[in-house]
RNA sequence: GGGCUCUUAGCUCAGCUGGAUAGAGCACCUCCCUUCUAAGGAGGCGGUCGAAGGUUCGAAUCCUUCAGGGCUCACCA
C-alpha cells in the first residue's frame, strides 16, 4: 500500500472516530515549499460533511495521525490545509527499496493484455520527409514507447502512401525531363532525386499554364488541360489496370525512396514493426461498406454512392463509396482499420498520429467503425498534433519552403559540435567519437525541442536561431547525466549498501522528485503526451542540480552520506536514462 | 456561416482530477569556477492567466457569451 493510500486510509479513520462521518474521497496535494510538511491534505472539501472550523478539523486529524501512523512525524494547519511532515526514516527506506531497480517507472507487460497499434510517420513517396515528419514520427515513436514503458504491448507501424497522382508526377518528369539518373549515378539520396523530380514537373507544369493562358485560356481551364497533367492522369489510369511499365517504373523509383527514407528514420532513431502500403490496402473498404449497406448504417443514393448520416451524431453527411463505385479515403481507412486488426488479433486499440487538419475525419472515422459494430472502435485515438509552422509561414514542399529532416539533423549536429568546440570540451576524444556525440547532443535538442511542448499546440520553429541548448532542453538534461557519469567513475566504492541516515533537505527534495516518476509515466501513457515525461525530467534535473551545488557529494563529512549521495546520483542518472528512453533521446556518458 | 481547437511575463513554454502569494527557461541586472564537468547554481526585474459574465468556501482550470489566430466542413488524399 502506498503511503497516499495509507494516508488516506487513516485520514477517514480520524474523522470517522472524531466526528462519526464517514468520508468517501480525501484530497492531498504536494505541500508547496514555502510551508513546512510534504504531503498536504486539504480540508474544504470536507466542510461540505463536517460542520466547524476547518483550523480545528485539521488539528484533529493531524493529532491522530501522529498517534496512528509511525511515517506522520509533525504537522501544521495553515488555513484550510493540514500540513504533513513524514518522517526520513521514510524516504530513505523508499529510496533503498528502488535504488537497484534499473526499469524503475517502468511497468511489466500483462502478457494478457490486449496490445495497441501506433501508427505514426505515414509519409507520401514522392518527396523527401521534411520538419512535419519529423513531429510525427518523434510523437508517434515517443507514445508507442510510453505504451510500452506503461506496461502495454505495442506494435508500430505506418501506412505508406505509395500510389496516387503525386508519385506519378515525379515518375513522369523523371521520364520527361530525366536521363535515367539513378541514386547511383547521382550520389543522391532517392527520396531526394524522386522529390526533385516532384518539384520539375511542378516547375514545367506552371510554364505550361502560363503559355496556355496567354493564347487565352482561363487560369482553371489552363490549370485542367495542360498536357503533363493530363498525361500524369493517365500514367496513374495505366497503373491502376496494372500496366507493365509503368509498374515496373513506379517500383523501381518507390524502391529509391524507402531506401532514402530508411536512412532517415535511422539517422532520427525511430522504427516499425510492421507496414502497411496504400497500394495493398486502398480497395480493402469496399466489403464493409457492402456489409454496412446490409445493416443499415450506410446508405445508397440514386446515382449509386454511398453515405453515411451522421447527423444524429451532430455531424455532417459523409460519403464512403463514389457512385462509380470506386474507393475515398474513408473507404480506405476503414478497410485498413479492419484488417490490421484480422492481421494482429491481439492488438485491441489503436493510435494515429497524424496533423490536427484530420480531426474530423478522425471523429468520423470512429464513429463510423463504431456503427459498424467492432468491439475495438471505442479503443481508438487520433493523436492530433499542432503544425509547425517557420517564420516565413507555412511549410510547402512546391514552394522550396520546407525544412528538410536530413538537413536539419546535421544543423543540429553540427551547431552541437560548434558549441562543443568553443567550451573546449570533449579534449582527447577521437574524430568520430566526437562527431557521434555531436549528432546525440543536436538531436538530443531536437528531438527535446518538438517533445517538450504540448502536441495539440502549433510550434513556431525558426531554423535561424536554430535551437537553444540551455535551460529546459535536451542538451542541459543530458549534460546533467554526463556529470552524474563523471561522479560514478571517481566513486569506486560499494553502492549495494542500505544506508538509514537523517536527510538533508535537498536530498529529501530529490527522493520526492524520484517517487514521481512512475506516476508520471502513467499519466503519459493515459494522456498520449510525451511533453509530460518531458517537463517532468526537466523539474528532475533542476532539482539535481540544486542538490548538486548545495551539498557535497564525494567530499561530504561522513562516509555513509558520501555514498548515499553518490547513489541518490546515480538513481537520478538511471531515471533521467529511462525517462529520455522513451522519449527517444540518447544519454551521452561524457560531453 | 456550422464544427473543432488555441490565447498564461518582452520571447518560448509548464501549470495533474478546481485549492495556499500563477511557475520555469531565454533576454536584461547582481553575485558564485583552487572542489565531483560553469552547457551549472543563488538572487533581482517582469503577470488585470485574450475580454466580460456565471457556478462556489475557492477559478488560469468548469459553464455561457464575445474578440483574435489556426484547422476543417470535396464523388482529393
Amino acid at each position: 500500500m502506498s503511503l497516499q493510500e495509507t494516508l488516506s486510509n487513516q485520514v477517514k479513520q480520524a474523522v470517522l472516530s472524531s466526528f462519526n462521518i464517514d468520508l468517501e474521497t480525501v484530497e492531498f496535494q504536494a505541500t508547496r515549499k514555502e510551508f513546512a510538511g510534504d504531503i498536504t491534505v486539504v480540508i474544504f472539501p470536507m466542510l461540505r460533511f463536517i460542520k466547524g472550523n476547518p483550523v480545528q478539523i485539521g488539528e484533529t486529524i493531524g493529532n491522530y495521525l501522529v498517534a496512528h501512523v509511525t511515517e506522520v512525524k509533525a504537522f501544521n494547519v495553515v488555513k484550510g490545509f493540514l500540513n504533513i511532515e513524514i518522517s526520513d526514516t521514510y524516504y530513505t527506506q523508499f529510496f533503498n527499496s528502488i535504488k537497484d531497480e534499473s526499469l524503475y517507472g517502468y511497468v511489466t507487460p500483462n502478457v494478457d493484455d490486449k496490445a495497441i497499434m501506433v501508427e505514426y510517420s505515414s509519409p507520401n513517396t514522392n518527396k523527401p520527409l521534411h520538419l512535419g515528419h519529423v513531429r510525427n514520427n518523434l510523437l508517434g515513436y515517443s507514445v508507442a514507447e510510453i505504451l510500452k514503458a506503461a506496461g502495454k504491448k505495442v506494435y508500430k507501424t505506418q501506412i505508406i502512401n505509395d500510389r496516387g497522382i503525386h508519385i506519378c508526377k515525379s515518375m513522369l518528369a523523371w521520364k520527361r525531363f530525366g536521363n535515367g539518373e539513378t541514386p547511383e549515378s547521382t550520389g543522391l539520396k532517392g527520396d531526394k532525386l524522386v522529390g526533385n523530380y516532384y518539384v520539375k514537373f511542378d516547375q514545367e507544369y506552371k510554364k505550361e499554364i502560363e503559355s496556355l493562358k496567354a493564347s487565352g485560356k482561363t487560369e482553371e481551364e489552363a490549370k485542367k488541360s495542360a498536357p503533363l497533367l493530363i498525361e500524369a492522369q493517365a500514367m496513374l489510369q495505366k497503373w491502376e489496370a496494372g500496366d507493365e511499365e509503368v509498374v515496373s517504373l513506379w517500383k523501381l523509383m518507390n524502391g529509391w525512396v524507402y531506401d532514402g527514407f530508411a536512412e532517415t528514420y535511422k539517422n532520427l532513431g525511430v522504427d516499425f514493426d510492421t507496414l502497411y502500403y496504400e497500394s495493398d490496402t486502398y480497395l480493402l473498404g469496399k466489403e464493409f461498406v457492402a456489409e454496412g449497406l446490409k445493416s443499415g448504417v450506410f446508405i445508397k443514393e440514386t446515382d449509386g454512392s454511398v453515405w453515411c448520416d451522421l447527423t444524429d451524431e451532430g455531424l455532417d453527411k459523409k460519403i464512403v463509396q463514389r457512385s462509380d463505385g470506386t474507393a475515398v479515403y474513408m473507404t480506405q481507412d476503414i478497410g485498413t482499420a479492419i484488417q490490421r486488426i484480422k492481421d494482429f488479433p491481439d492488438v485491441g486499440g489503436m493510435v494515429y498520429t497524424v496533423g490536427n487538419e484530420q480531426d474530423y475525419h478522425f471523429q468520423v472515422l470512429f464513429l463510423i467503425l463504431k456503427k459498424l459494430g467492432f468491439e475495438w472502435a471505442k479503443n481508438l485515438y487520433h493523436l492530433s498534433y499542432g503544425m509547425v509552422d517557420l517564420p516565413s509561414g507555412k511549410m510547402k514542399s512546391r514552394e522550396g519552403t520546407v525544412v528538410d529532416a536530413d538537413d536539419l539533423i546535421d544543423e543540429m549536429a553540427s551547431t552541437a559540435g560548434e558549441i562543443s568546440e568553443e567550451l573546449g570540451k570533449l579534449d582527447g576524444y577521437t574524430d568520430t567519437e566526437k562527431q557521434a556525440l555531436y549528432k546525440t547532443i543536436g538531436l538530443g535538442a531536437l528531438k527535446y525541442f518538438i517533445l517538450k511542448v504540448d502536441p495539440k499546440k502549433r510550434i513556431l520553429f525558426d531554423p535561424k536561431d536554430s535551437i537553444d541548448f540551455q535551460g529546459n532542453t535536451g542538451p542541459f538534461i543530458q549534460y546533467t547525466y554526463a556529470r552524474i557519469q563523471a561522479i560514478l567513475r571517481k566513486a569506486d566504492f560499494d553502492l549495494s549498501v542500505n544506508i538509514e541516515m537523517p536527510l538533508h533537505p535537498k536530498e529529501k527534495e530529490l527522493i520526492k522528485q524520484l517517487e514521481l516518476f512512475p506516476e508520471v509515466i502513467q499519466n503519459a501513457a493515459s494522456a498520449h503526451s510525451p511533453a509530460l515525461v518531458a517537463n517532468y525530467t526537466y523539474d528532475l534535473v533542476k532539482e539535481f542540480n540544486s542538490f548538486y551545488q548545495n551539498v557535497s557529494i564525494l567530499g561530504a563529512d561522513k562516509e555513509n552520506e558520501k555514498v548515499f549521495r553518490v547513489q541518490l546520483s546515480k538513481k537520478v542518472a538511471s531515471t533521467i536514462k529511462n525517462a529520455f528512453h522513451v522519449l527517444g533521446i540518447q544519454v551521452p556518458e561524457r560531453m
